[in-house]
DNA sequence: CCACAACCTGACCAATCGGTCAAGAAGAAT
DNA sequence: ATTCTTCTTGACCGATTGGTCAGGTTGTGG
């Protein structure tokens, strides 16, 4: 029995090395940025010879584009609790826990994203132009629906949207800042909590979707 | 005459100098990061020979902290329309005003900061500690003593601020996905009023401060 | 007019960068 | 066992980086 139950074969050890350099990579990323972050530091931390890093992405701007993407692909997947619900107040507030819990779990992530938008965008401007757009349309309609349905107060669709993004990926982006002014403490399971339920709190009742 | 009038005197072209330094130096550093930036294109950029720079900046590093140091200060100074206040209506909504005014105004210098806080603010740590700590519990202070008098809702004070941060700061740190969703084209005059009124909108009204 | 300090800059340097390559190690297929 | 592909890695390279420095220019006070 040659061929099953292998804990490693060739393809395993494949993806793990790739997912091994991509977390490494996401991880120094966000803390330099694409020009601080350096292919040997990237090495070090995934504990590889700089060489394999080079055998698996041909260059740094490759692997960054790969790290980009995947960051992009969990960001739309929080979209998915926004379509199935049924109103405002159901759909925006699963929307923001959707959030939350991304800026939690993936704050590296989040901070690569934004950096790479900061700088216009070099390596992703056709997903901003293609998907985003896309996305933010079919959003837009949605938002627009519930408002002539009187679900909620007549809002600028884009700027909930901006405002929904700014507020839940600032907890990741500035997420040091908030430690800082925290007494120097990682915000607790209840911070998270609180900041949520605050976030919820005002956006919902701001936009008259919740009396 | 010799003292009176003269067009440029040796410590005026100092000062200009280093203005003409400082204003490339954020422009480069806001679109490429610390690390990204090079001292010979901040020099190409401010007209001047590379070996100048270090002449009046002695590292890049002292460089890149004046210039984060000048955009702390314009972003402390929004505050003034926040204290002078009555309510929290005039209060947070002048401030809204402020802070979306910087973003249109100084968008370059609000992506030096925020890649600054999302590096765990390697050089302005001690700002954070001590001037801005000391700035939030100020206005914690004073909007508890809104929520106190009932003039607002009861809403955790630092929560509110990090989302007004977070939402004013978006329009300058996301400025180029704002455009890309915008048509690719820059935000008008109009659509800056929308943005701010909308915001203020749903703040105010989030946290019954505006009925 | 002189002397001194402040200012300017082309040329240069050590260090580090992303990327290459040849030579070998490890599995898979036969 | 043998062959072939895939994988791994130390050593290396040209290019670029932040920073230095000697020598020259400019402005200023006496």
């Amino acid at each position: 029995m040659p061929t099953a139950a292998r804990p490693n074969s060739k393809k395993e050890r494949r993806q793990e090395s790739e997912k091994l350099i991509l977390a490494a990579a996401e991880k120094v990323f966000s803390e330099a940025g694409f020009g601080g972050a350096t292919m040997q530091l990237i090495a070090d931390v995934a504990g590889l010879p700089k060489a394999n890093l080079h055998y698996y992405f041909p260059t740094k701007e490759a692997l960054y584009r790969q790290v980009v993407r995947n960051i992009f692909q969990i960001w739309l997947q929080a979209a998915d609790v926004f379509d199935a619900a049924d109103g405002p107040e159901e759909g925006i507030g699963a929307y923001i826990d959707a959030k939350m819990e991304i800026s939690r779990r993936h704050p590296a992530g989040s901070k690569v994203w934004a950096t790479e938008v900061m700088h216009r965008a070099p390596v992703i401007q056709d997903y901003l132009e293609t998907t985003l757009a896309e996305w933010t349309e079919s959003r837009v309609a949605v938002i627009d629906r519930w408002i002539k349905e009187g679900r909620m107060d007549p809002v600028d669709p884009r700027h909930l949207l901006y405002m929904l993004w700014a507020t839940t990926q600032h907890y990741a982006d500035f997420g040091h800042q908030i430690e800082t002014l925290n007494n120097g403490e990682r915000l607790s399971d209840a911070q998270w909590q609180e900041a949520t339920a605050s976030i919820k709190q005002i956006i919902l009742r701001g936009i008259g979707a919740v009396h």
